[in-house]
DNA sequence: AATGAATGAGTTTTCATTCAT
DNA sequence: GATGAATGAAAACTCATTCAT
């Protein structure tokens, strides 16, 4: 698959976007930076994404994106419904979620969708999905709105652990995880 | 209680960024929109707060405050543990918790909190503030080691569901709360 | 009059602006050029003008009150209607009118005016003031309908012999301003 | 008549320009914008026109062609001196001088002259034909210096006419060209 | 002949901050 | 205490222009 020069720079400019950000702990970064780190001039980060916030949203469309398909190679290797919560379990605490970068990218962006309609649509899209996820696994333990109350709830937990994790700067640990899969364990128990 | 110029001047000051991170739906508000919302210069915010860092920070310790008083005043009512931890769950899930000038400023506190050294303080300072309290009360009912970990999965679901909470923009459901005291009892129940 | 910091600053960058046009020849002028030449920096040109639109039409707005003030002026003394035509015909030819910064931003004015709504209208203004003008004198000496149509055509002959004189850089001569007037006896001399 | 295809690129980036003054009301437009117009590369304009400065000159002088074109034409046909002053009337005041990117193209380039030699040199020319035309004509009619006096003027109400149907964005009416008309009888019959 | 890629040099605009009064 | 006046520094964004292919 030969990638024409356009879609390389592109990347480049959302990898030295992640970096930038990662450094400086926030998404206050500037264009100049950015495309400076990219090796680029200013002028050509507006030519391929019109402009910061242009810029800014395909990073975080890059993020999700990467988040979706850790999670879907997970549930892919996933036989079981229990296999197949685990795996979004993994994909939302791998390691990968805690480089500094991706959690000032996280942060930021949870702070930006109060004002950013397209960022709060994005959110919506990750939350709706990974609810998705859940639901369908929890439909073949339990019935169909049980199964929606547990997701939400898991969801619930799963981004308090998280937001946890990423203020302190670390992997969260694991008996947090299991924590998490304790309150799953309660729910279902419920239904023996 | 008398309250001198100076102390009102402050209060009204905080309160108009208050108001203006509320519209704007962002901590990025200027000095000027915020003196102008409290009817004074912009010069006199400067000579009170020493800079826009210091009103921020006011701004962010007032509400934290709040927040404190709130669950302190729940806890004085309070006369079993289990009524403590519910005096916390009620003060952190509150409709004041909920406006949007309050969800404005914590989620972008979460983000500065990476970059700002001072915001990271005030955050480990709120954060240890609610561990302390729910281990208190996790000590008369469990081990302390148990205590422990407890709150701390406690503490983290509860800024889970808070998350979502302020991400919908609305006040949490009362499920989403017995979730947590769910939760609570099944890490309660084990020691039965 | 005292007249305050504030309006002193406006007038001296409003002063600067045009010596600035006249320079350059267009209104192709930077905030920054302008600011320079008024010994201030641009920040507080935008402080005064909120922006590059604000003071470039606060300059016309001048332009204009000087014409309207010459033209009342020369109204003023004048006794008969014929004498009041010849006030317009002295303020629109008079050597002010052909300064270079003030044919410079004329014919740039007309220019704006076809993609600017603001110059459009302040343009609108001076052509309806100037038109009423000359109506006003002619109904004394023909009747209304015809008062109308002789200073729509007095308005455009003035207008054309001006923008030639612009375009040359010249007052315009005598001649030309006889042949207006050799026009309006000719309309004139109709009726008797 | 086989045009090569330079040829051909040079009119549609003409015509081009000419449709994006024409939608923006100023010769404020970009390369980028024409060329994307004309379905090409911004490179290629450059390729035929040099620069910017080169399409617009082109540009105004493809304006200016049409303009004598018509005028030669509508004087071909005329066999009295009168009848090529009204050929030159009916040039002037032509549908075609009216369409909104001749307009725009037009006064925009009354203020580009004001600092654009080329601009000032290529007006020069068209306002020298115009009066060379009328003069001719006239020298049949009155004396040499007459002829000039009264070309002089009757082009400075012209102009005059076609200016304020500009700024309207409306085609002059019937009874402007009348004026122009009484005015050269009036002239006219100074003589008799 | 034609273009995609790339950029340097501006230009407008914003804002935290200072200071004399 | 309080403010109006003023600004330096930076940031986003634009655009004519060049050049290798």
């Amino acid at each position: 698959m030969v990638t024409g020069t356009a879609e390389m720079r592109r990347k480049a400019l959302i990898g030295a976007a992640l970096r930038e950000i990662s450094d400086r702990g926030s998404l206050d970064v500037t264009m100049a930076q950015i495309a400076e780190r990219a090796g680029v001039s200013a002028a050509l980060a507006y030519h391929y994404f019109g402009g910061k916030d242009g810029l800014i949203h395909a990073t975080m469309r890059h993020l999700l994106a990467e988040f979706r398909e850790v999670v879907a190679d997970g549930l892919r290797r996933s036989g079981t419904p229990r296999q197949r919560i685990d795996a979004v379990l993994r994909g939302s605490f791998g390691p990968e979620q805690f480089h500094r970068a991706t959690v000032s990218a996280w942060l930021t962006f949870y702070a930006l969708a109060q004002s950013s309609a397209p960022a709060a649509r994005l959110l919506r899209v990750y939350h709706r999905r990974l609810r998705s996820n859940l639901v369908h696994a929890l439909r073949q333990l339990v019935p169909a709105p049980e199964a929606e109350r547990i997701a939400e709830n898991l969801g619930a937990f799963i981004d308090g652990v998280y937001l946890r994790g990423a203020l302190r700067g670390q992997v969260v640990p694991r008996a947090a995880i299991s924590a998490v899969e304790d309150y799953l364990d309660l729910e279902l128990a419920r239904r023996a």
